[in-house]
DNA sequence: GTAAAATCGGATATTAAGATCAACTTTGCA
DNA sequence: TGCAAAGTTGATCTTAATATCCGATTTTAC
């Protein structure tokens, strides 16, 4: 019923990273300060993130955090996939090793046509898709304000995080 | 995505006791021997479960655990609430502390169909039922064969556990 | 060349869930 | 009445997830 905390930080950092204008690195420290997760904690996401392809790093003065070419087209089971293995999906409700069609629990073949849902929710969100969503303002990926999420069409020219 | 273990056992255990004859007390040992859970760690869940009125226990010889009457209308859910506590299936998917409909996740309104069936199917789930899924023989509710499982019915006269 | 800024990566600490153990109470029965 | 079988209870151990720390390394501005 719940991600781990996490995939939980990955998804959020990510989102947070695509709303940025492309091509500028963004610190770990700020994305931290901004969803208010643990920095050093965060840091190691990050790097799991990189391995796997989704993000660049870059060391040194001018680094942080990009998102890779097509990276906006990163949909949350790759995310997943990447923190929680692949087949995170495939878990019996009750526990089972085993729990296949041939010999399942009796719960196996309802639960099947919500994983299959599921599935396909988590394949169709994409980075640009949540990314849009939480710069139009309705939604959030953090419990603090965000007040600093630049929408490259309009920036907050007032804001003084952007000066 | 995930039960925890903990609800986890409670529902194997329940599911075992509703295939047993009614008003026959069943050792904790046995369950937890049927299902390869620690005896220790199941015998507290069966607390909790006489605790939340799903179970009685007797002490002394001749003890064990009942279903109370009618807990074969035990449902998936009341489990579940009863483990994990209400609300259990109210988690944002990225772990904000508020996600309502009025300030939401951008996945929110995606997750909340899926949540209705996911909550519907753990109504419909009834410990009659899965007993009766069980006992059938064509679902498990272990990895270990279930061997000792008596139908009613037809009872394994050859079995030598039933001796 | 050097110092500052930043990531990298290994070691360690903390926390909660999961699991175990031993002492205790209750009960049935000989 | 005494013993053995069973659940009860609280303390403790283990493990994995979560979180922190710190030194090493890399990069860049000056």
């Amino acid at each position: 019923m719940i991600l781990s905390r996490t995939s939980q930080y990955a998804i959020q950092s990510l989102i947070y990273v695509a709303t940025q204008p492309p091509g500028e690195p963004i610190l770990n420290r700020v994305i931290a300060e901004r969803l208010d997760v643990p920095m050093a904690y965060l840091a190691k996401i990050m790097q799991i993130l990189c391995k796997g392809q989704l993000l660049y790093s870059f060391r040194g003065r001018q680094g942080g955090f990009c998102l890779r070419e097509g990276g906006e087209k990163t949909d949350l089971m790759q995310i997943l996939v990447l923190i929680e293995g692949v087949g995170f999906t495939d878990n019996c409700v009750l526990g089972l090793k085993v729990c296949s069609d041939a010999t399942a629990c009796p719960v196996h073949s309802k639960w099947l046509p919500i994983k299959e849902k599921i599935v396909h929710l988590l394949h169709e969100q994409t980075l640009e898709k949540l990314a849009h969503a939480v710069k139009s303002g309705k939604y959030r990926i953090t419990d603090l304000p965000m007040v600093a999420i630049a929408t490259g069409d309009e920036p907050f020219a007032e804001c003084p995080l952007n000066s």
